[in-house]
DNA sequence: ATTTTTTCTCGTACATGTACGATACACTGT
DNA sequence: ACAGTGTATCGTACATGTACGAGAAAAAAT
């Protein structure tokens, strides 16, 4: 297909958001989290305020787009920590997310902790597993422990798990910074060993089914 | 000691305070959670918006209080649901946390998914396990199963382990009310039994300490 | 080439949270 | 009783996110 003027004006237009990811990304650098204004950001790359609008839909979408870039990072650091152990190589995924997670608390709130019912444009929920990069690592790994004989059942059900466990860890540490958990990195060990070692020695069904034991 | 001038002003300022809680409980009730202004409150309440300050330090200080009343409700509600088998009654509380959670997503949004750097006047971390009812009551309730020997190791560690757990379910359900997480309450007591059927089987050391295998 | 339609850009306006400071009232010490 | 001191109330002002729609520019149609 040659470039035709429909697709070459789409690129431009994606060439002009990536620069406005950009001088966001670096607003929020330097002057931290609460100094990304639209005002600023459109001062910064020479535009009126309201044309920030043509690129997002508004500055939720703007976050998001900043949280995406953070996390094909995220999923790039998990790649450089693999292992053939395939138990360690899942572990690996928990350690990265929560460090991940513990330095980057802004991006972390924008994906994970503010509410999801308003998708940024024609994104599926499929897309926090099939479009997030990290997401998909985790799965693969999960799928691994279990083809090795690791772990037991629906590998979806024990990502989704772990997800919980580790978001959990994760988001309570960020958001009470101040409360007695002992060493951050100690108490994402601990959690993540705990339901490593239940999974390991249950068989897990599918999400839609009733518990084991109940 | 009889009523000074000082504590009767201090009585009704309180008295006031209330007034503007349960107004500004309304105001959610009826127009969501985004329904509550400072404006509209006050002009709920026949104040100048201005005027709200008075009695309040910022917004996050009426969610604050508005989010203890829901607290000393979800309490109360625990507090219904005991039992004799000390399992069963811890059960209860995350069940009781877990229906709160999803029930009042706003409040629970509030308390547990804010960042707590600036705490509302004077208050400790203490507070989130003293002052707060529900904590309370987990602890109490984990205390009595280390004691049947149905638990082992340190209660306060277990207490926020089951937190972490509990609040990582709640907080995923709440924020991706489309993922696919199956029937809610099935997840919560799925969540709920993997992580005390761990539990049953080891020791926990406090939380300062290293995790077990590592 | 001219007209029509679509798209891009952005100026204006409004509601919001809140900082600052003025005004009026209540209380206190003399 | 009266001046002084604090405190409750609130008017004004500013930065912010964003809805609305006007104007310009580009593309398409004739």
């Amino acid at each position: 297909m040659p470039p035709s003027v429909q697709t070459r004006r789409e690129k431009q237009k994606a060439e002009q958001r990536s620069e406005l990811v950009a001088a966001a990304h670096k607003l929020v650098q330097e002057e931290g989290y609460e100094g990304l204004t639209i005002r600023k950001l459109a001062k910064r790359v020479g535009y009126a305020p309201m044309s920030v609008y043509s690129y997002f839909a508004d500055k939720q979408d703007i976050l998001f787009a900043l949280a995406e870039d953070a996390f094909e990072t995220l999923a790039r650091r998990i790649e450089e920590h693999s292992s053939d152990d395939p138990i360690e190589a899942l572990q690996a995924v928990m350690t990265e997310y929560a460090a991940f997670g513990l330095g980057n608390p802004n991006e972390y709130r924008t994906v994970f902790m503010t509410e999801k019912t308003k998708l940024p444009e024609g994104r599926s929920y499929e897309d926090m597993e099939e479009g997030n990069p990290a997401m998909k690592a985790l799965i693969s790994r999960v799928e691994a422990c279990v083809a090795a004989g690791k772990l037991q059942g629906d590998p979806r059900a024990i990502a989704t798990m772990l997800w919980a466990v580790g978001h959990g860890t994760i988001s309570l540490l960020i958001t009470f910074p101040f409360y007695p958990f002992g060493d951050p990195q100690a108490f994402v060990k601990r959690m993540c060993d705990f339901t490593l070692a239940t999974l390991s020695t249950q068989n897990v069904p599918p999400l839609t089914e009733t518990p084991v034991n109940c």
